[in-house]
DNA sequence: CGCCAGGTGTTACCGCGGGTAACATCGGTG
DNA sequence: CACCGATGTTACCCGCGGTAACACCTGGCG
């Protein structure tokens, strides 16, 4: 099966991967095939169709940022600086290179599917190994399994979307971003003492009609 | 602007809403004219282009669930049980229309945006209720705004995530999973007790090779 | 030498989807 | 009547994913 170093395959995906930083998610067939100073069909050729060559270029870029997860999750630390240790490492993570993690966190494709399609692979395996880590280091009872990969997936979606805020609006440095997705996480949230209760409607105009 | 009662409007829009329940948000633009028994430059006509028409469309069906959002944020319970109720109604609504709320919650289209572009605008508006109801009612020190803000997009992201996985996978009835979250967010991950430390390789292969 | 095999490359095409131009029709109103 | 606006049509353009068919250049092997 494939991978068995092919030089040619490489070249290529360095230019998809030019391509991809330049254009983002959306890069077409023929203008990768333009910046690798080819044409389409050698790049079906090599990676069957446009899926197979983002796949490729995912899985690349992949590893690093699992592995460093991984490596944040098995950190022998007290359990809060843990998982500070992990939100800290995907911030980074996208903040180093975020055209890159856009791809993986936000790869767009659009194929065709009954229903579903939540998260992107990478994320995926984000979610997966969370959820291995609760499992292997949290005693949760005998609805254990389900709670974390419960908790696996909100957690991965949480900080997605947090981070993906965070990319656009840069509204505090990273740390502090660290410190507040973790006093979520801590419960900060139900702790907290209440406000006296105003009386304010939230929202201006309720709603326009509903034919 | 615009809603000044255009019946033929909203017949095309009915339409449109019969396919997308059908075909989910790929739904195409012939594919809609034909359910509507006409063809396609009528729609242009109307909607000016695909990005329209489906914006009016998703128009007319996020006010149903904010509505529902903004009142179960507003209810006057006990913390932890208004907490539960927002987590419910939100997955009561994409397990009532899972196509449409699939259209809600994950556009997809494919639109070109320059960088960018995390949340469905409907995702982001129920952020913002969030931010809203947590700013007017719990007491969060001089960080509050920024930690609401946060906490919304990352509430947001959470339920976001858990729900489609809820929906593609339907491990548990609803309730376990509105049980699930609000744990998580009560800080259960943090309070639960350690496991002993097993020195089991929480991964067999670092990356799996490529079929 | 001739010949085949395989990797590299090309041009030209298909089907489909978004989007548009140009023309046809009908009902009402001055 | 002429005019106008909404409604409708056919026929087309363009770009994209994907493919067929053909061309070339290397090398090994009889």
């Amino acid at each position: 099966m494939a991978a068995l170093e092919a030089p040619r395959r490489e070249q290529l995906l360095n230019a998809a991967d030019r391509v991809v930083r330049r254009d983002g998610p959306g890069a077409s067939m023929n203008a990768i095939a333009a910046e690798a100073g080819i044409t389409k069909p050698i790049l079906y050729r090599h990676f069957g169709d446009r899926n197979g060559l983002f796949q490729a270029l995912t899985e690349r870029h992949t590893s690093g940022l699992l592995d460093a997860m991984r490596a944040a999750l098995a950190e022998p630390l007290e359990r809060r600086e843990r998982v500070e240790l992990v939100l800290d490492t995907y911030l980074a993570g996208i903040e180093s290179r975020p055209q890159v993690y856009q791809l993986l966190t936000h790869p767009e494709a659009g194929d065709p599917n009954g229903v579903g399609s939540a998260l992107a692979p990478a994320m995926r395996q984000i979610a997966d190994e969370i959820t291995r880590a609760v499992t292997a280091q949290v005693d949760l009872g005998p609805d254990a399994p389900l709670l974390s990969e419960t908790w696996g997936r909100a957690i991965t979606g949480m900080v997605l979307a947090a981070g993906d805020w965070w990319l656009e609006q840069r509204p505090c440095p990273r740390a502090r971003m660290v410190q507040a997705l973790a006093d979520l996480l801590w419960g900060r949230l139900a702790a907290a003492a209440p406000l006296p209760a105003a009386p304010l409607p939230s929202a201006p105009p309720p709603t326009p009609p509903t034919p």
